[in-house]
DNA sequence: ATTTTTATTTAGGGATATCTAAACTTAATC
DNA sequence: GATTAAGTTTAGATATCCCTAAATAAAAAT
């Protein structure tokens, strides 16, 4: 597989959300910020090597194989994201094109011992589960962010209350569904906690709040 | 520049000894392992680009800019290696070919960050020096093997003792030159030292023999 | 000094990956 | 159901990087 192959074989694996559904030629050119020829003439090959089934003018389904493959490169652009964020200080939000290009290194062994000298992370910094070398996908972990432990990250996924009142706190704070947060610390007194939202506002919070938040944690 | 250009600019660099020499067609074929023909083709592009000066029928000279651009790739490729060897367990001898590969990777941050993350080392995992951010080179050091302190590593350059009595003890233990060697120990009294040579093979020796080596350090 | 050998370049072609423009298929609208 | 619109594919180009075969230039040998 070229890079090129690699590249839209993840792309129509995360437009078909893990295999669930049809993908059009429109849907991958938007995607890969291609062409439609481009993307007719890629999915002829892809359809060929069987990584996708392919019928001209109804869109795509990818295979099994297909599926194997583009996790694979989705475990190596999260590790390696991981190793940029744990160990060379960069910032969750300055990795992804780095790692872009680092996931198709050709080394089996590299990937391997990469992930070992990272202690194998179940999680990328955005809070993405890592498949493992089988292409098997741990479920994301949710849990409501009052039972979040201090430092440890995750991403808020949605809300249990979602009265007007609430989204319109929530929106005041700077708190937002996708946001990405970290526990400072926690009280025991009152069950309060102190948020640091996408790595930069501090928010205090009451136990109430965050009793009616859902986050993945990461 | 494309990854083809970068190969072929380093490899110019290295068969040009750091530009001292001038460079045939030929000799970049055997190098790149391609054909005469396509290294043609590829030196006229390097010509328009001004990294070398090419004249038809009649070789080519490395310019200060192609020095300087070979010279960063060589830096990255001796940065990896070093972070392959001393935090992913890679032997020495097994780094080249993905170095190879992660040296074109694109992002002056990362290979600042990583250079940082290895506490800016001035040697590759095969005693080859790495050039700094502005391409110079520290000449590289070298001494007698006695004088090197415990677990410093390095690699036999040169003997003082030519006769074929010395070379021919050192033949017999399994050294010579080239060999990749490590200071395991360090005897005070009389002055002797046990040596790793090529990661294998344990060597004691007397502070007579090891007074006639010398070691390039790393 | 001519011939032979060696080195190098040019010409033409294949594979990858992209594009624009034109043709075609399917879906939507009247 | 015919027309229009949207989506998709094909045809023809370009750029990179490689190849083989043929032509040409330079160097070596007679």
């Amino acid at each position: 597989m070229t890079t090129a192959e690699e590249n839209y074989l993840k792309a129509i694996y995360h437009l078909s959300d893990g295999g669930k559904k049809s993908v059009s030629t429109n849907d991958v050119a938007g995607a890969m910020k291609t062409k439609p020829a481009s993307v007719s003439d890629m999915l002829r090959k892809l359809g060929e090597k069987e990584v996708i089934e392919y019928r001209k003018y109804y869109g795509l389904h990818i295979t099994e194989e297909g599926k194997k493959q583009a996790l694979q490169t989705i475990r190596k652009h999260r590790i390696w994201e991981v190793f940029l964020v744990e160990k060379l200080n960069f910032a969750w939000d300055e990795v992804h094109e780095v790692a872009e290009e680092l996931e198709h290194i050709q080394s089996p062994l590299l990937i391997q011992r990469l992930d070992a000298f990272l202690n194998y992370p179940k999680f990328d910094p955005h809070g993405d589960p890592i498949p493992d070398e089988f292409g098997d996908v741990k479920a994301k972990p949710r849990l409501v962010l009052n039972e979040m432990e201090i430092d440890q990250m995750g991403q808020i996924v949605a809300v249990k209350d979602s009265s007007a009142a609430f989204l319109k706190y929530l929106d005041k704070v700077g708190a937002y569904i996708g946001a990405r947060i970290k526990v400072l610390d926690k009280t025991d007194f009152d069950g309060s906690l102190e948020i640091l939202v996408d790595q930069k506002k501090n928010l205090f919070m009451s136990k109430d709040v965050a009793a009616n938040i859902l986050v993945q944690q990461s």
